[in-house]
DNA sequence: CGCGCGGTTGAAGTTATTCAATAGCCGTGG
DNA sequence: CCACGGCTATTGAATAACTTCAACCGCGCG
């Protein structure tokens, strides 16, 4: 295992106390944590990987390089809830206090870094700057979760398909334009484990999306959209 | 308006390292935090007067000391997201980036006490223990969410209203049994504004619970659980 | 006393789920 | 090369769940 010395933290957070001018402000709030989840070595992984498991001990904290996974758990009845899905870019396990609430595995083959925990929480304790990129990354994490979680209980199965789609764009490009081809890799239960809807359900509005001329389903995998204006209106409307 | 000196919390924290040896560790991680927010003013404000507003400046994070308020947002077609309940022993503001994402209100009569994000920043510079307990707070807000709201969105509404008395028991008391009574201050369209309900859902939901012996509705606000396993098995259960 | 507001109940309508069947895709093995 | 099996996606029909609209109740307050 890699462990990054006091030192060359320090000297790290100097380098990047420089280079940090060129990069864009407030638009990544955690350049030093993820220079550190980079200083590791780079891991594949393969399509259906595990990452970790509900209820061991958290002692990685992963940055997503490439491809996509997901996080989920099961309700006592076998039915899953898929949690969240982590993007290249996407950090997972620093949220966590102990334990893992939930699984993790790969979607698509990946490629990330990882970091011990330990190791981690060594280096915060002398350093500042480690130390509000972790609030930072909470915060930015609670903020989302404010965003894209909590209205999604609220609104219909539209609503809450264009909702997704509308998160998705965010996070592949730059927002939804007449145009913009979405990517879902995941299957459709994922995406119906994570709506809190069934596979159906998702199958059948996506078909009246493209019947509305809102979208076009290229492939069960590829969406573009064509009326990105009534899409943004579906996924801020409640019913 | 109080602004704590560094000396005055660096005693603060002297007398608190010592003092906590007899409160139950584990069980509340912001010792520290608690008793800087205490060191303010106690505020006192009447049912349903506004705490902050969505949009405004985060300029203060409050502690509740007793009574109960919410957090909430509208969509833009007026209809609204209970996003939290705050109980007392809540601290609500230190989550927030920038500006507030919600508004909140009290629903009875409230004390508590605030604190400005600007004083606990400066301070938080000069405490290794006020960021521990910051990231702490945080970790365990995301905790809180993730078993009490993440699951909310896959379940029938039984099941909803189940998992939330299961919650309130927890606040109140410590946790379901038969016979344990649980207060429901706010009104059915708070809780089906939290729950992605409609009020009449609510109603029918309670009145079902009551029918089924699973409790005894003593009142509009108070219910006592009659049968807790059934109930635990409820809220634990997806449709 | 009567008005207003929240709570509760009823009936009809809408939405999502369930169960079942079909269509497509891909990899394996004949 | 093509047939087959397994898996996911899609569609249909029946059912169950929730919402909507409307009425009524009960209690507190002017």
């Amino acid at each position: 295992m890699l462990r990054p010395s006091i030192d060359a933290v320090r000297s790290l957070a100097a380098i990047l106390g420089q280079s940090q001018q060129t990069s864009n402000p407030g638009r990544d709030g955690i350049p030093f944590l993820r220079a550190l989840f980079k200083s590791e070595k780079r891991l594949h992984l393969g399509p259906r990987s595990p990452m970790f498991r509900e209820g061991e001990r958290a002692d990685y904290a992963y940055l997503l390089d490439s491809g996509v996974a997901r996080t989920y758990r099961f309700f006592p009845n076998g039915r899953r809830i898929v949690a969240r899905f982590l993007f290249p870019g996407d950090v997972v396990g620093l949220e966590f206090d102990d334990r893992y609430p939930f699984s993790a595995e790969t979607i698509q083959e990946v490629y990330c870094y990882r970091v011990t925990i330990q190791d981690l929480d060594r280096l915060r304790a002398h350093s500042t700057r480690l130390r509000d990129e972790l609030v930072w990354l909470l915060r930015d994490h609670i903020a989302t979760r404010n965003v894209q979680i909590v209205p999604l209980m609220h609104q219909q199965a539209e609503a809450r398909i264009a909702r997704l789609l509308s998160t998705f764009a965010l996070r592949n490009g730059c927002g939804m334009r007449n145009g913009t081809s979405i990517n879902l890799p995941m299957p459709r239960g994922d995406i119906a484990d994570f709506l809190g809807l069934t596979p159906e359900t998702v199958c059948r509005t996506f078909t009246k999306l493209k019947n509305d001329g809102i979208i076009a389903l290229l492939s069960p995998e590829k969406v573009q959209v064509t009326d990105a204006r009534r899409l943004q209106a579906l996924a801020e409307e409640e019913d």
